[in-house]
This record gives C-alpha cells, structure tokens and sequence, in this order.
DNA sequence: ATAGATGATTGGGC
DNA sequence: GCCCAATCATCTAT
C-alpha cells in the first residue's frame, strides 16, 4: 500500500512541478540590473579593490568627468570615499552570497531529508534553489541600488562642474576675447577654430566634463537621479551614468565645450550690454590694430586658421540704431555686409543687429577676421 | 559680507 | 546638434 501511494503522490507531484514552472519561466535579463552593474563597473565599484599604488587605478575610473588633471586635495578625498563605498559593497555582497549559499545548502538538505517521507524530484529541488536565488538576487539589486546612490551622492558632491568652475586664465580669456571682436560679426567660431582658440588660450581641451552636456547623459536615463534639491545638487549633467554600451553609442560631443560656452555667454552679454563691452572691444580692436601691424601689410592673413563655422562670409542685416557706425565699422574692417535680405551665410542665431558701435576703426588684417570674413 | 563677474547648466526653439 | 535666454553656483574685487 505504501509503495503505492508514494508512486501516486510523486505522479502529482510532477504535474505540479511542471504547472508552476509553465506559470514562471526564467525572467528575462534584468534591463535595471545590468544598468545598475554597467554603472558600478564603469565607476570602478564593481571592481574589487587593487592593493598596492591605489589612486592611480582609482582615478582612472572614478573622474569620468570632472577635471582630469585636477589633483585637488578634494579629489584624493573623493578617490578615499569611493575606495570606502566600493569597500562595503563587496564585502556586502560576499556577505549575501555566503547566505545564499548557506541557505541553498540548508534548504537541499532540508529536502533530502523530506524526500525520505515524501517524494521530492530533482525538479523540485533544483525549482526551489532558484527561487532562493532569486531572493537573493532582489537583496543584491537593492544592494547595487543603494551602492550606485551613494557613489551619485558623492559625484555630485565632489565632482560637480558647477562647484569646479575656475576662472579662465588671463591668457584664455585674452585669446577669446580678441577673436570674439575680431569676428564681431560672426563670432561662431568652427569646430577647429574652437580647438584653436583653446590651445592658443592654454584651455584644457576636454571630453565634455559629465556634467556639461547634459542631453548625452539623458537620452537613456532610468528613472533616477535627474536633478534634485539645490542643497545637494546631483551632478549637473551626469545625473545618471551610463553603461559603456549606451556611451559607445552616442554621439562625439563637443571637444571644446569650455569655448562654446564662452562665446555663449560672450554674445548673450555683449548683446545684452553693448555700451559695457564698448571699452573692452577697443581695447581689442585696436590690439589686433597692433599686431595687424607688426605682422606686416594690411593684407597679411596667411597665418590665421580661426574661421568662422557658418560661411567664411559675415554679413550684417542692419536692424539695430547703430547702423551708421556698423558700417564704418564693417567698412574698416574690410568686412562686407548687406542691406538686403540675408544671405545664407548670416550669422546664425538672432545676433544680427547686435553688431556693436565701434568707436575706432578696426584693423584690417586682424586675427582673421579679416582674412575669413573678406575672403568672400 | 557683498555685489558684480563669470563659467556652467537648463529648457526651449529651430 | 547648435543656439539663445535665463538661471545657477562659484569666484573675485571691494
């Protein structure tokens, strides 16, 4: 009878096994996990810690995208916070995969011991040491959670650009200022010629610090760490990091990004005070005045590579109360503009009009300007 | 301590 | 993808 029975019970036993394993089949690749492990490995967290010449190791990862070369005191103390933080994770996670592995061994013994009274498959056995994994693997994710959170807490308090801001040198601010007004009326410098103004202006020439481009940061933001409070600002464009797999595949940012936002903010004050700059732009125009000068004939213009990005040709729409004086000015400066509808090469944007009231003519043969912008 | 200057970020437009 | 305009956060001169 016993015999018997037993049979009928494991019978029931397999169909039930195979009930619950057509309801739950194996998840598929947990998107958010591997996002939260793209992101501890590319934080260098995921890595268990090189002993030896630490810092080195570390700062190769852990400074995506604040200042490369910045060796601050700050940055040894973010390196020491990170080296903490990727400390208690992984002795974190060896704790629960220790419990994991107690628990499965307790629990398989539990069923061995179970299938002398009752009937228990190897399905059965091998069905519940995934559910125990599975358990675990939730445990371990939030883990990997409250890991990346940590690590986004100390980016932002470490590592944002905004706190980093530095004056430009005297020098950098000299070298863009001097081609801003001698392209007064096109002042959009290409992509080489920002490249230029960077090496002449000793600025560093960056991958875009994580914090300043923020649409690449968020084009596959999960649903975390987009800006927060002002008292403890996430990254300002890292809110997220990204998996390598997501940075292969965006596109190349800016290399000069320092300069773009220079000239951004140049035009947009310029424009808005004119009479302010109007001291500082003769300062330069009749500076360039002098090396045009030195340099030799007003003609000379073989040696300047900083060209502006729309066109090589500015031209004005005269539209502001300084016409007169634009013109001289376009006039002195050898520039050639129109009164007429615009030609394709306008300047770009609404700066238009917002060609100054030069008060002294400018040079001809000035850092280009002349050369890129009467060469048409 | 404060105001102004300045570099960076953000949101929206094209 | 770049630009503008507004704004933020920090630096600097006073």
């Amino acid at each position: 009878m016993k015999p018997a029975l037993f049979s009928v019970l494991c019978e029931l036993k397999e169909k039930t096994v195979l009930s619950i394993r057509g309801v739950q089949e194996e998840d598929p690749p947990d998107a958010q996990l591997m996002r939260l492990d793209n992101m501890l490995l590319a934080e260098g967290v995921a890595r268990p810690e090189r002993r030896g010449r630490r810092g080195s190791a570390v700062a190769g990862t852990a400074t995506p995208g604040g200042c490369p070369n910045d060796n601050s005191i700050e940055h040894s103390d973010y390196r020491a916070k990170l080296s903490q933080i990727r400390q208690i994770y992984h002795s974190e996670l060896e704790k629960y995969e220790q419990a994991c592995r107690e628990f499965t061994t307790h629990v398989t013994n539990l069923l061995r011991e179970q299938s002398r009274v009752r009937p228990v498959s190897p399905k059965e056995m091998e069905h519940m040491v995934g559910v125990i994994h599975g358990k675990f693997r939730a445990i371990q994710m939030q883990l990997k959670q409250s890991t990346c959170e940590a690590v986004m807490t100390l980016r932002s308090r470490f590592l944002d650009a905004r706190r980093k801001r530095r004056n430009f040198s005297k020098q950098a601010t000299e070298v863009l200022n001097e081609y801003f007004y001698s392209h007064l009326s096109n002042p959009y410098p290409s992509e080489e010629a920002k490249e230029e103004l960077a090496r002449k202006g000793g600025i560093t020439v960056s991958q875009v610090p994580a914090g300043s481009s923020r649409r690449q940061y968020r084009a596959d933001l999960p649903a975390q760490g987009v800006r927060s409070d002002p008292g403890e600002p996430v990254h300002g464009g890292a809110p997220v990091m990204r998996s390598p797999a997501a940075t292969a595949a965006l596109p190349v940012p800016s290399m000069c990004p320092q300069v773009s936002n220079w000239f951004g903010n140049k035009r947009i004050r310029y424009k808005k005070n004119m009479g302010k700059f109007q001291e500082e732009a003769n300062v330069y125009v009749s500076k360039t005045a002098v090396d045009a000068t030195k340099v030799g004939s007003p003609g000379h213009q073989a040696s300047c590579p900083l060209t502006p990005s729309s066109g090589s040709s500015s031209t004005f729409s005269l539209t502001c109360p300084e016409d007169a004086s634009v013109s001289l000015q376009a006039l002195a400066s050898d520039q050639p503009f129109q009164m007429g509808p615009r030609s394709q090469s306008q300047p770009r944007g609404s700066w238009r009009g917002a060609t100054p009231p030069l008060s002294i003519t400018s040079p001809a043969g000035d850092l280009g300007s002349a050369h890129s912008d009467a060469s048409s």
